[in-house]
DNA sequence: ACCTGAACACCGTTCAAGT
DNA sequence: ACCTGAACACCGTTCAAGT
């Protein structure tokens, strides 16, 4: 449910609470790192300097590289961090809303997210394998949140059943960067469209 | 018909044949450049240094610079050149096959040229403004190269008539995008069925 | 006119030295 | 253990000097 994967060695012994295997100010750092480059790339793109980013958190160089060995891989960790907080939106949304409302406001917060992360869409194109895991990673979280929403609004008798997540999850992605060239809200109309056609009611036949 | 806009000043009083704008020379040294580049950025990739580029063509790094201001300028020189080459590709085949083949063939020619520029495809979307041209002219070029060889092929009775070029020109390169991920030849064998669905005789209503 | 290549600025990445 | 930042290698771009 939360964020998702900090490594922990597999096969310990030493039992107990005195386990934290990061110091403290490593973590700080990490965490600060994350932020600053998430806010860094928004602004400037991912092609911002290494050092910029280092400088902004406060920390040297050497320490990004002793967390993320190439630069790619702190894209990636961003990326991954953004999708963890895109799925967990979801049950975020699922306990304030109702279960229609929670999927349309989850869909919402999902274009944000496939808008803010144009530019680094197009780096995983590249080929580095620093990103060879994200799409699975993508899938892996975002499909469970969405058919999560989903399974509520259909229970509910919100929606009209059969929707299949990772297409709509598809096609919302491909709507939203075709939305760059035409302007800005065009996805999030399309979005209300789609949502309208899944609500109960509306005539559905295709 | 041929290759493209050269650069002509307008305006000129002194007729004559003595009109050579360009030293030999620098022209050789223009081809040679545009050549190498291709090749270089096909074993490559376009981040290529230019440097590697200017020294397999035997010409200085400034020499690339006095042509090509931006790096991205040589990258957009060779893209044009490339589709410059498929779109007189056209006439060529019309010339030497009958429509329906001319048509096929070129088609299949159309499938290298996107499937080799997937790497500067990515580059277009890069914001560069060196790339902003490009589209528009893959337009005025392709297109009307593919409407001659689809009004040849639908006047001899070849090919059923209102199929639209800039769409099959759309979802071909969409197809061969795709095809990446899959596997080669997917592309082509999605080629081929498209033309047997253009092929008269072949059940086509929807 | 056009070409060359040393020089400059900048960026990714490493590693010896610190705490 | 973890951090720092000078240092290295490399790449885009410029420009004084050549022909």
């Amino acid at each position: 449910m939360s964020g998702g994967s900090e490594r922990r060695g597999a096969g310990e012994g030493t039992g107990g609470q005195a386990d934290r295997r990061v110091r403290a100010d490593a973590q700080r750092n990490m965490d600060a790192l994350l932020r600053t480059a998430l806010a860094v790339f928004a602004t400037s793109g991912v092609d911002a300097p290494v050092r910029e980013i280092a400088e902004r958190a406060g920390v040297g160089v050497g320490t990004v590289y002793r967390h993320f060995p190439q630069r790619s891989d702190l894209i990636a960790a961003v990326f991954r961090r953004e999708i963890d907080a895109c799925a967990d939106a979801a049950s975020l949304l699922a306990a304030e809303y109702g279960p229609f409302d929670a999927l349309a406001q989850w869909m919402l917060r999902y274009v944000d997210f496939v808008s803010a992360k144009r530019g680094l869409a197009a780096a995983l194109h590249s080929g580095d394998p620093a990103y060879e895991a994200l799409p699975a990673y993508f899938d892996q979280r975002l499909r469970p949140a969405l058919q999560g929403l989903f399974d509520a609004a259909s229970a509910a008798g919100a929606i009209r059943t059969g929707a299949k997540p990772n297409e709509l999850l598809r096609a919302v992605a491909s709507l939203c960067t075709a939305a760059h060239d035409v302007g800005p809200d065009y996805a999030r109309s399309m979005i209300g469209l789609l949502l309208d056609g899944l609500r109960y009611g509306a005539a559905g036949s295709a």
